[in-house]
DNA sequence: CTGGATGCCTGGGAGC
DNA sequence: TGCTCCCAGGCATCCA
């Protein structure tokens, strides 16, 4: 359920207390979450190491909904939260259940990565461009799509505009929640069809995505069940969702009802009324 | 190559 | 109350 926004939430929350300290040790609870790229797998002697034991970080980069860590010394992870990860900043030593992960801090404070559904994982790369590299496939980062990178990317092609926003070679970082968001707010059909869209549509979705993953991130995120910030708090984004989960509800716009189907595999819902399709008006 | 389908995993809610 | 069933969803992987 991460996705952008929560995300860059998470980073935020999290930048000023691991720039401030360093990390003294790392305890691996549960080994299956961490996968290495390729067969580079460390020995266990080594897992600490390449999980940033003894570093100082540099900075925490996002890409979409990727998220990683860089050492000063070059060293890399990256962590995918997936539907439940969590990365949370704790002083008690209390152990949470479905903790995979613990990095202990020289302020004496813990970062735990917890996720009880396990979708999510901590990746290790060999060094900062490695990270780097692995994020090639991905499209432009959702925070600053414009019209012409989705056209670009998309224009040609007959998906669905639902399947070609949660594709992330297209852009990174919109999950289902966003993408309906983002359709809403453009007014686009979201079973319109990608290459059916003129450039100035393609320039009206672009901003709604920008506006959407932008107000959310001031809320903080949205908190349906899992997510929290570093800090253990949850967001207030999903009070403004206006069509995610409210199918069959009336549209806080025209008052029609709200539309739900399965579109790309993903519950989707949107407003008959507010939302066109060029699709069919072409016809 | 493109696009669709599947499986991974757990907690929570609905229904009986 | 307690049981079963189903659903949520990011992403890798497979298939046509």
């Amino acid at each position: 359920m991460p996705e952008l926004p929560e995300v860059e939430t998470i980073r935020r929350s999290l930048e000023p207390t691991l720039l401030a300290s360093r990390v003294l040790r790392v305890e691996v609870l549960r080994e299956d979450v961490i996968v290495a790229p390729g067969d580079s797998r460390p020995a266990p002697a080594s897992l600490a190491h390449a999980l940033l034991a003894r570093a100082e970080v540099e900075c925490l980069s996002r890409l979409g909904k990727r998220l990683a860590i860089f050492g000063k010394d070059g060293r890399a992870i990256e962590i995918q939260l997936g539907m439940s990860g969590q990365l949370l900043l704790r002083r008690d030593p209390e152990t949470l259940p479905h903790t995979h992960v613990v990095w202990t801090l020289s302020d004496r404070s813990r970062l735990i990565f917890r996720d009880p559904r396990r979708f999510g994982g901590i990746r290790l790369h060999p060094s900062i461009d490695h990270v780097i590299e692995s994020w090639q496939p991905l499209g432009h980062d959702a925070l600053t799509i414009r019209g012409h990178h989705l056209r670009r990317a998309a224009g040609n092609s007959r998906r669905t505009l639902k399947a070609v926003l949660l594709d992330q070679r297209v852009l990174a970082g919109v999950g289902n929640i966003y993408a309906d968001e983002s359709l809403f707010r453009a007014r686009l059909h979201p079973a319109a069809l990608a290459c059916d869209l003129d450039a100035r549509a393609w320039t009206r979705l672009a901003r709604a995505i920008r506006a959407v993953l932008a107000r959310a991130i001031e809320q903080r995120g949205s908190t349906l069940r899992d997510y929290r910030d570093a800090g253990g708090a949850p967001g207030q984004a999903q009070i403004a969702h206006r069509v995610y989960a409210r199918g069959g509800l009336a549209c806080l716009r025209c008052s029609m009802t709200l539309q739900s189907q399965t579109l790309a595999q993903r519950t989707t819902t949107w407003c008959p009324r507010c939302q066109t399709n060029p699709s069919h008006e072409s016809q």
